[in-house]
DNA sequence: AACCGCGTTCCGACATACTGGAAAACAGGC
DNA sequence: GCCTGTTTTCCAGTATGTCGGAACGCGGTT
């Protein structure tokens, strides 16, 4: 099963039907035209398709799954695909035809990262949190609203806890969710959260009053440590990442398994609550 | 400066002009127009343009630098450029308006390296190598008769020695071109190595013969220890990862400034020995 | 051998994405 | 404020990229 950080999917699983979304233009003008049939699309939207499909299936597909996947014409989606196999941005994975990721995207993934102070420092911190506790650790952020793991390091655990890197998910299904949006009034908060984020994934609806109390008493704890919302076998811990100006930019969190016994939770918060406090540090945050 | 592996480049420097290239159309069949004009591109083409040309590039840039950079219409650019930062491809850098790779190419990158064995058990390997020794260590493989650096960590010194991971480089200018080489005869490396690939960078050729014998010392030593072609500040050392027919799929590689002595070199000759061997184990190669 | 299913390649036609050019917004400098 | 150089937006025409459909190739089954 998939589980995410605080937040665990509920098996969501891979399945190779269409990616069902795309059409939200949001362009700046009101776009007159009235939707027309989603006839032909450009070559832009296809590579996007392409990728996105490929990096939420997680696996090697061959150009006519790809088609099929993404709703797309063979023809366009074999083009396509062998101008970008050409470049290494995807890549041949076996001799059936399967295809995948290719090694161009690490560079240009690589080169983010050095680029941007969070993430190139917190890199290491995470690694060192997870290899310390033995326990899957990520830093956490908000994407426009919504909840995203930008940095991950699995925990030496048998059972795989992987996490759904960059999936967007609802601040609310999730315990860092509390943290990252300290400081926000109650007006702003209930603006920013899509309503239809308040309904969890068992279908129950989390009431605004209990959801601005947690923040509260996350905020005046320091930390959250609970059981997540999303599945019934982890429990979830997360510190805040502060900047200069006291708001929280990110969540160092990490995700176990339930049924440790107290003396180890509050070693596990201990070790976390130190490190995110040394990468708050050293990003010049006010600790 | 910059410096690459056990190939520093001659303080390439990342001039912002056009990306000279492409048109190297390998259509299998005989691609009867005789190449008009180049006159209209598909967006695909400028979209790769784009990345790769703010991945060289290595900084934040205005949609008008990239379209006079990579000799596009404005127009185009900016058109292309918007649908990208929607798709978290690229993102907003500065109020000025520039943009950069974005974390999308991070996620993109990072299931890449999930994807591969070999990577992601060099992963820690490298940084390991790195933490231990305080020298910049990385993995590097062949890419289309080229040799490219795949992983980096950067050592603990105070000049930064970056590496332009992606970037490839003729085999002979690097000390893990020697044994990534191994096993061809020499009629094969004659005919895999691009003629022109023999020329060194400070212009002069290398004989066939001196580096048939290079490659064979290598061989028979089980490493590769020399001072950098290609620059004048580091040496380099470099140790095979062989599959299980023995056959080298990539160097686990180190790059030093020039002047230590004999004993802290063969301590880090030493130490390069042993993760290359205990990464070739664990990916069942042959020791 | 002939048949079937599936994946891939080929090809012509038309909607449209890309382009050039010009106008508009912006940022300094005087 | 006014002028100058730069960056961004707008727009309409046409070269061309995308699409549908048909043909091809290959492995397995009857």
């Amino acid at each position: 099963m998939t589980s995410t950080a605080d937040a665990a999917l509920p098996a969501q699983e891979r399945d190779p039907k269409p990616a069902q979304k795309q059409d939200h233009k949001q362009d700046h003008k009101p776009d007159h035209k009235p939707d027309r049939k989603q006839g032909r699309k450009r070559g832009i939207d296809r590579l996007i398709e392409i990728l996105n499909y490929l990096h939420q299936n997680g696996q090697p597909q061959r150009p006519n799954d790809i088609a099929i996947g993404i709703g797309a014409p063979k023809s366009t989606v074999y083009e396509i695909v062998n101008r970008l196999v050409d470049e290494k941005i995807l890549e041949p994975y076996d001799k059936d035809g399967r295809l995948f990721l290719g090694r161009k995207l690490h560079f240009f993934g690589t080169r983010y990262l050095e680029q941007f102070d969070l993430l190139r420092q917190a890199e290491p911190v995470v690694t060192a949190l997870s290899k310390q506790t033995g326990e899957t650790a990520q830093l956490c952020i908000i994407d426009s609203a919504r909840y995203i793991v930008v940095l991950t390091h699995s925990g030496a655990r048998h059972f795989k806890i992987s996490s759904d890197l960059g999936q967007p998910i609802p601040l609310t299904w999730t315990t860092s969710g509390r943290l990252l949006l300290m400081g926000m009034s109650e007006q702003a908060i209930v603006d920013f959260i899509p309503p239809e984020d308040f309904t969890l994934p068992d279908g129950s609806q989390l009431p605004l009053a209990d959801f601005l109390a947690e923040i509260d008493k996350a905020v005046a704890d320091g930390y959250v440590s609970s059981k997540s919302v999303v599945d019934a076998y982890t429990r979830c811990y997360a510190a805040p990442i502060t900047d200069h100006a006291g708001s929280c930019v990110a969540t160092l969190c990490m995700v176990t398994p339930r049924g440790d016994d107290r003396r180890r939770r509050n070693q596990l918060r201990d070790t976390l609550l130190h490190h995110a406090a040394d990468l708050t540090d050293s990003l010049g945050g006010k600790t």
